[in-house]
DNA sequence: CCATCGGATGTTTACGTAAACATTACAGCG
DNA sequence: CGCTGTAATGTTTACGTAAACATCCGATGG
């Protein structure tokens, strides 16, 4: 109940009564009274330095673990910041400094999975590195929202940006990002302009088309993401480029928009197709569409059909059957983003290039070899 | 190719040039170049009233919107805004105001569907009103992390703080919450000491386990969320007490962790229960991984067993056979949220209380009939 | 015994903004 | 014609912190 009690609500606080109790300083009233601003929540260094017996510069050296403090004092000044209930105050501290130690992230949405997993791991990076994340999604991805949502970064305090998402929407926006602002971006391939991090998509792709092909699969159907993003873009040239390289020739492209839904559909137009026997997917939700459609067209995943999944999200293996898929390690994209971000505001690397994260092919239950080896012919 | 040469490498600042091209002001010149920092990167209100010819706080009065300012002299501020890229310096205005226009939002994960949905509402909603929102993920849900993030927080720049957790992990902490930050929270029942704002758990869970009795079952068998989660603990209190107020004998209740994994292994334990013909499962993947134990098992799904979920995760409609679930409004709970924390912080709302959402049945095909009617009773 | 050095601490100042207060100029009015 | 009121703008100051500089004091060495 003590704890309960410690709520918001409930909380007074310790600065008041011990300021009311510091007498000494003798200079008037009236100031001091008018220097505890309108609401007494907070206290100052000034504050912590007066119960100390310091000056506020040494409340200062304590605070930011300077060296060349007396242990005795050190002591103290803690003692009276305990006291007080001090903390910081941040807004100085930046305006000070000139840095916020805060990074902003820009993304279109968190319903898939991707983003968000990647923008976990930025911010737990961040934090680790004593960096907050300032978190703006921008709902509909035109061109006016995108320089709405960097306006407000700008005047929000960050000293860098990551975005997810496709960044010729930014070019293409006519935004004046703050000078000093470090950019880093995800799902593009503007290397050649900005400092880029993202899953190798080619490498991916290649890795599941070859996979089905080495099963046996006279060619390789593929299920794409929606036109306006980059990884969906590179999937879908990779899977025409694989095939075409190693002698196949590619089917026309089915595309979806990401979600499961968008998978049932096009896996309905897939079904009906009798050559069909292998889909790569370009994410795990589209798959989960498309093997209900399979489901439900009465063809069996993967006696009939392979189905090979991108993404590899923690539900894929409880997928009917467990699919494989290719693995993304967005954890280690995230990390790299804010290494990235950390060393371009740092001025320790280049400006620009390409980082790119290995995938990994997860085996499950939805590839095999094609029903009737040498069916059919084109 | 203008555009995209418009990256963070190749801006330069056209405050720079700006001052240096103007050449009034009297004093002396080192005092200008000390004035002007480390890095000549950006404008101050004083660089754009020395611009426009008039003092600073006439910069700061169209800043801001201010009424009394004659129409010439505004647009002549303006201009000289947009001429040096002025940007308002957000620490040294928070630093001014009191205020840092922040909510943090604390959570243990985002691997889950809800935390998520309802971060993007908060995010959202946030942005509308001028806020931003900064994220502190928690990876290990202990005590210690707990407190760490709070401290994180508090030395952040956040006015106000929404948690999305089991809160009396917050109270068994010892944190002392900065006295002026008010918080809200999800994911609780704390309602007498905190203001909370949840999905109505007891109605959606009332809402599955009636549909089910309804649909002629014996009873209806859980499979419950992890121990620490309140929408766990709600959920499955409520289906025993529904349970039993219709007369029926709840039966033991069957623990996951909210993963699909975990739903496929307690799965595998019911599908080999030959009474069990009706299971509410307290999220979506939780059920998928349900879905595949009892599909594995040979037992059909609705045909034998009925399958419920909790969340209806844009999946659901995808799985198979298409789940029949209880709705959450997650983006209506995070709009509540930031409702709640601004209403608290400008105090013109309760300190404490529970705002519930109400959840929606949504039908698909996994729930039916029991086969055998009246095969075996207790 | 005094100059010097360096560790410990204090004082001053600036960061950029905006509230509070001060000043100016001009219109309206008796 | 001078007084008053008001709109427009300028000046001063404080917000809390930390860099830069200043001071103090005891120890060390010549």
């Amino acid at each position: 109940m003590d704890r309960a009690s410690r709520t918001s609500a409930n909380v007074t606080s310790p600065a008041t009564e011990a300021a009311e109790t510091t007498g000494e300083q003798g200079d008037a009233t009236p100031k001091r009274a008018r220097a505890r601003r309108r609401d007494r929540t907070t206290a100052s260094m000034a504050d912590v330095a007066r119960l100390a017996g310091v000056s506020s510069q040494t409340v200062s050296r304590v605070s930011n673990g300077y060296a060349g403090v007396n242990e005795e004092t050190r002591r103290a000044v803690l003692s009276a910041m305990k006291e007080l209930g001090y903390r910081p105050n941040s807004a100085a501290r930046a305006l000070k400094r000139g840095e916020f130690r805060t990074i902003g992230v820009i993304t279109f949405t968190l319903a898939t999975t991707g983003n968000v997993r990647t923008l976990e791991a930025i911010a737990t990076s961040a934090a680790h590195e004593g960096y907050a994340v300032t978190l703006l999604p921008v709902a509909i991805p035109t061109q006016d929202e995108v320089r709405g949502a960097f306006t407000r970064l700008e005047e929000l305090a960050v000293d860098a940006v990551i975005v997810i998402m496709e960044v010729h929407l930014l070019d293409a926006a006519t935004i004046t990002l703050p000078p000093h602002v470090q950019v880093v971006v995800v799902d593009s391939d503007a290397g050649d302009h900005y400092t880029v991090v993202d899953t190798d998509q080619a490498g991916g792709t290649r890795t599941a088309v070859r996979h089905l092909l080495d099963l046996g699969h006279q060619t390789v159907w593929h299920l794409g993401g929606p036109e306006g993003s980059f990884a969906a873009q590179r999937r879908a040239d990779t899977w025409r480029a694989a095939l075409t390289e190693a002698g196949h020739v590619p089917p026309p492209l089915v595309r979806g928009d990401w979600t499961a839904e968008s998978g049932y559909r096009a896996g309905l137009e897939l079904a009906a197709r009798e050559n069909c026997t292998a889909v790569f997917a370009a994410n795990d939700q589209m798959a989960l569409g498309l093997l209900r459609a399979l489901h439900e067209r009465g063809r069996r995943v993967p006696e009939d059909v392979s189905v090979i999944g991108f993404d590899d999200i923690p539900e894929a293996s409880s997928f009917l059957p467990p699919l494989t898929t290719v693995h993304q390690d967005f954890a280690e994209v995230g990390r790299l983003c804010v290494e990235a971000v950390l060393r371009k505001m740092r001025r320790e690397g280049p400006e620009r290039g390409t980082t790119l994260v290995p995938t990994r092919l997860v085996l499950r239950a939805s590839t095999a070899p094609p029903p009737g080896r040498d069916a059919e012919r084109p």
